[in-house]
RNA sequence: GGGGCGGUAGUUAAGUCGGUUAUAACGCCGGCCUGUCACGCCGGAGGCCGCGGGUUCGAGUCCCGUCCGCCCCGCCA
């Protein structure tokens, strides 16, 4: 039965073969692509990884094959043996193989299939949750194919750069000890301690700082991590970053040495040579004229804050929102003649979800008068120091929204892309690297009280240690983030390696000595022995992957990805299990999940 | 936790105001075909209209519930 691969070795692949090939013996196998039977001739688009050949199988050649042949369907996997010929003027020139083809002699079905669920074609418009359920057809299609490839290919790079950049490769415990706050965990009962749980980990963060004061200097791993929280088109319950972590270094030194990385990786994948250094931004600069703290830089268009020209302005929903405390963002728009009077409605519908009442508008006319809804109860000269300030100019639109200072940041931000992919002023196929730099080390709870922006392991700047108690919100972290075209790819920080240091960021965070000790023990105690000055940065592989392969979903760049419930279509995962196995556990199920599907 | 969109042959979709036997394309099956490459021609099969209930003489269509998928807000230190 083994006959045909013990005597054909596979030779080419079906992305190979060209006119310079003809006439050599060649022995190819993949998957029936398509089949065009003429009753004569069968011709076979033969199918593997790297593309499409044509295969012709002729009675006049051989018989046997040919009747064979007519058996073939769609996704049979098959091997042939035969003879490249030159296709002259019969050429396909919409395929790289396409000015040859293979005359087979000896055909091998190695496994007939079904009628696939859905056609295997780069162009598809199945419902995902089809393509989920066979996900191992979907994966068979070229595209699909491609982007995990390139992905691999990706991570070759960073792993041989690292290597030669003097990094250690080690790998820290996915079931670890459960510290609550932060990301929801995934919890994993132990049998042997029955009543205790580990947590699948969210990061190898507090491992690779022990690994740090172990002395390795220089860590990395491609670590899987796990969040149980929603997902997102950018998220998924586990997922993979590039971990790193440093010792002996400024955020400098830690940013050119990724710069390399990132740099190294579109040269492999894309051949692209990036620009660097990449162009850093304050977290408040970015704040301002973005509303967001990871910009898409191919987008132009900045935003301005208007408090002060808003205050007795006479517009009341503007001095409303300023006399609370909030603020005014103005968005400016050129060209604003392009944006029509209902899709100027339609932003307050739009924004809405981000928790702000209403978005106003003003359009700039000659002479500088403004055509708003709202004009008339604005004072002239509050107008004019807005249009100053704002830079308006006649034919731009002016948007505004007043309200705190998160919401209207957070949905003037939005807004700002929303209106760039409307406009098509994005422009695509740039890419616009930077860091974040200089974020607050601490932001409010919606309780009030003081939590780590970052990790509390982050350190503060030097210069602003002295007011990490009389004034905690002023406190900047040495942290950053690298943005590529509004997408946060990695974030990272120097951290604290003086435990008096970290006791009064544990202080300013309300976090008792005990709670310390309870949660992060183990830590401390290590940083009473010598802990060198570190730091480091985790990059997200997948949404690097889906930026890399222009894809619109990490669900296009993973194997196997699950629904936006957490679910796996094609394994049903998670499913209840055995009473048995929870009793060995001590787990009661509360209240029984109601059976679906 | 909240909001929005969707679910009709294998696939993608159409289905009017609630009205006869639920359409089309592709795919599939059979036959024919000596050069196709989106092959062509002839014929054929294929439906729990997501599921449950309700309104009605009558429901794919209206109402209620529910399940599943996608997008977003919250959440993701």
């Amino acid at each position: 039965m083994s006959g045909f691969l013990s005597e054909h070795k596979k030779t080419h692949s079906c992305g190979q073969l060209r006119a310079s090939d003809a006439g050599k013996r060649v022995v190819l196998t993949g998957w029936v692509d398509v089949r065009r039977d003429h009753g004569g001739c069968v011709f076979v688009d033969l199918r593997d990884r790297d593309g499409i050949t044509q295969v012709v199988f002729d009675p006049r050649v051989d018989e046997r094959a040919h009747a064979l042949a007519g058996d073939l369907r769609g996704e049979f996997c098959i091997g042939v043996c035969g003879t490249v010929l030159s296709r002259g003027d019969n050429a396909n020139l919409r395929l790289p193989t396409g000015e040859v083809e293979i005359s087979a002699d000896v055909l091998e079905i190695f496994s007939r299939a079904d009628t696939p669920p859905f056609p295997i074609e780069e162009e598809i418009d199945t419902n995902e949750a089809l393509r989920l359920k066979y996900r191992y057809l979907d994966l068979r299609r070229p595209s699909l194919m491609r982007n995990l490839r390139l992905r691999s290919r990706a991570m070759l790079t960073a792993r041989s750069y690292l290597g030669q950049a003097g990094f250690t490769e080690v790998e820290t415990p996915f079931l670890v000890k459960y510290t609550p706050g932060g990301a929801r965990n995934f919890l994993v009962p132990s049998r042997l301690n029955p009543g205790s749980f580990y947590a699948l980990a969210e990061s190898p963060q507090i491992f690779k700082q022990l690994l740090m004061v172990a002395g390795f200097e220089r860590y990395f791993q491609i670590a899987r991590c796990f969040r149980d929280e929603d997902l997102r088109q950018d998220r998924q319950p586990e997922f993979s970053q590039i971990d790193i972590e440093m010792s002996f270094i400024t955020e400098e030194d830690l940013q050119l040495i990724m710069e390399g990385m990132v740099q190294a990786i579109w040269r492999d994948v894309l051949g692209v040579e990036l620009p660097a250094p990449f162009r850093r931004m304050t977290h408040a600069d970015a704040m301002a004229s973005y509303g967001v703290d990871k910009p898409d830089l191919r987008l132009d268009l900045v935003l301005c804050d208007l408090t002060e020209e808003a205050r007795g302005c006479g517009f009341r929903i503007f001095e409303g929102a300023v006399d609370q405390g909030g603020i005014v963002k103005c968005l400016r728009v050129p060209d604003g003649d392009r944006l029509t009077r209902s899709q100027l409605d339609a932003l307050t519908e739009f924004a809405k979800p981000y928790g702000v009442k209403g978005v106003a508008f003003a359009r700039i006319e000659e002479g500088g008068t403004w055509k708003a809804p709202f004009a008339k109860a604005l004072k002239d000269e509050a107008r004019d120091a807005m249009a100053r300030k704002a830079s308006a100019v006649p034919g731009d639109v002016l948007l505004f929204v007043a309200d705190r200072a998160r919401v209207a940041n957070t949905c003037m931000g939005a807004i700002r892309l929303h209106i760039g992919r409307k406009l098509d002023l994005i422009r695509e196929g740039e890419w616009q690297f930077m860091w974040l730099i200089d974020p607050p080390l601490f932001e409010r709870s919606d309780e009030g009280a003081w939590v780590a922006s970052h990790h509390p392991f982050t350190s503060p700047r030097p210069e602003d240690e002295p007011y990490l108690t009389s004034d905690p919100g002023r406190v900047l972290a040495r942290a950053y983030d690298l943005v590529l075209n509004g997408v946060e790819l990695g974030g990272g920080s120097i951290r604290i390696h003086r435990p008096e240091l970290q006791a009064s960021v544990f202080r300013a965070l309300g976090i008792s000595d005990e709670e310390a000790r309870t949660k992060f023990g183990f830590l401390l105690d290590a940083f009473r022995y010598g802990a060198p000055p570190h730091g480091g940065i985790a990059f997200g592989v997948d949404r690097l992957a889906m930026l890399l392969c222009n894809a619109e979903s990490l669900r296009d760049v993973m194997a196997f990805p699950k629904t936006q419930k957490g679910t796996d279509l094609m394994t049903d995962a998670p499913t209840p299990v055995d009473r048995r196995q929870l009793e060995e556990l001590f787990i009661q199920v509360i209240a029984p999940p109601t059976p679906s599907r």
